[in-house]
DNA sequence: ACGTAACCTTACTCGCAAGTAAGTAGCCGT
DNA sequence: ACGGCTACTTACTTGCGAGTAAGGTTACGT
């Protein structure tokens, strides 16, 4: 039912044609059940031609996390521009990434999922790309802090700052199991409890462990 | 140097070396990339052994993945006892599991990383385990809010406890690779952030999103 | 029209790792 | 002191999938 037959395509098209194939196997199957075979097949076109434009099954899933990982960090960027204050800056960055994930569920599960545990070159290319965000959320911490006179130790925002990427993380991990669930909504909630948290922290407030019993 | 030449040994003991060994490998090369025979030569055995006692390599996988589980759970569980406020339940439980996480580095892995991604059958086993402690900090938040007359929608708990256990195993995750790092200063923290703002949040204050720019 | 280059295929090779057949050797009860 | 069971081994078979050789076909410039 597909319109036109489609015979011979220009290069770029079909290299989309197969990452795309490429991510939704790889998220159904893992790195190393995926098979080429199929990755070919569902691009409709034959294997050799994925050797050709794409190279070996690790080159291909390395572009893979390349393509998925630029959109992803575009898709947030591109939402924090001009002036905006520290909450809203987390805000429209956290509802972008949730609202990204949400329509590109396969392409979230190769860089979470797989590519965090197929060993070194690529955990490493996903953890660079998170490593900045981790940082600027750090920044953004660290400056709203900065504004109140309150200045945490490094390793308090870092530590803040992984534990809210992580929450970020694991909302979006449940967000590709549950397809109707709403990104905006689930963004909301976390603010609510981080910023108020936050909040409070930068009055100087602090909780500290019972004195053990 | 191993004291004695180590030859003969009961199956119980052997199947402990079996699992050690399948643990540490799965988590450095992941389920696929794993073969039966570094596993077998690592356990300090032949191939056939670990077949005779564990079964085939998903079995042998699924075997850790119940053994690691129930490790972990079973150290978090055992720090919750008695009469506990809110806050210091998850304090401690939060405490049990880093530092848990910090001893057992692969285990860790082979739960976090390697069986949320080999497919249904194990991604469901981890998960159900992960359930139970999402259900139980839920009831934990649910319950708080209730001594305080405050009656948050299901989503909203189930959201922040999601969010919550997500931020506890960035960290754990974040532990895991900075081998030298403490996971009762990475507890602290986290029970910084989020009890003061749950804390707020009960006082019936909220964070509403800006007004669109 | 026709050459040539880009696009595309069928049909292989070949290595690696899962799983097993068949048999050996130490231990323990009687 | 020996039968028999459990622990253990070497040495295979087998299938699957990554990667390729060799060639066919369509478009496009001139």
């Amino acid at each position: 039912m597909t319109s036109t037959k489609s015979r011979r395509l220009p290069r770029a098209v079909r290299e989309q044609q197969m990452l795309d194939a490429a991510v939704a196997v790889f998220a159904e199957h893992g790195y190393h059940a995926a098979s080429m075979d199929e990755i070919a097949e569902r691009a409709g076109i034959s294997k050799p031609m994925v050797y050709a434009y794409l190279g070996t099954k690790e080159e291909l899933f390395a572009a893979c996390i390349r393509r998925e990982s630029e959109l992803l960090m575009t898709a947030v960027a591109e939402r924090i521009v001009g002036e905006m204050s520290a909450d809203e800056r987390l805000w429209q960055g956290l509802r972008a990434f949730l609202t990204f994930v949400a329509k590109h569920r396969d392409g979230w599960i190769v860089l979470y999922r797989q590519a965090r545990s197929q060993g070194i070159p690529f955990a490493e290319q996903v953890a660079s790309s998170r490593a900045r965000m981790v940082q600027a959320v750090a920044a953004l911490l660290g400056g709203a802090a900065q504004a109140e006179r309150i200045e945490p130790s490094r390793g308090d925002v870092a530590a803040m700052a992984t534990a809210l990427v992580g929450a970020g993380e694991a909302l979006a991990d449940w967000i590709a199991d549950h397809p109707d669930a709403d990104p905006e909504a689930a963004a909301a909630r976390l603010m609510n409890l981080v910023w108020l948290g936050f909040g409070t922290l930068l009055t100087g407030a602090q909780w500290t462990p019972p004195p053990h019993a």
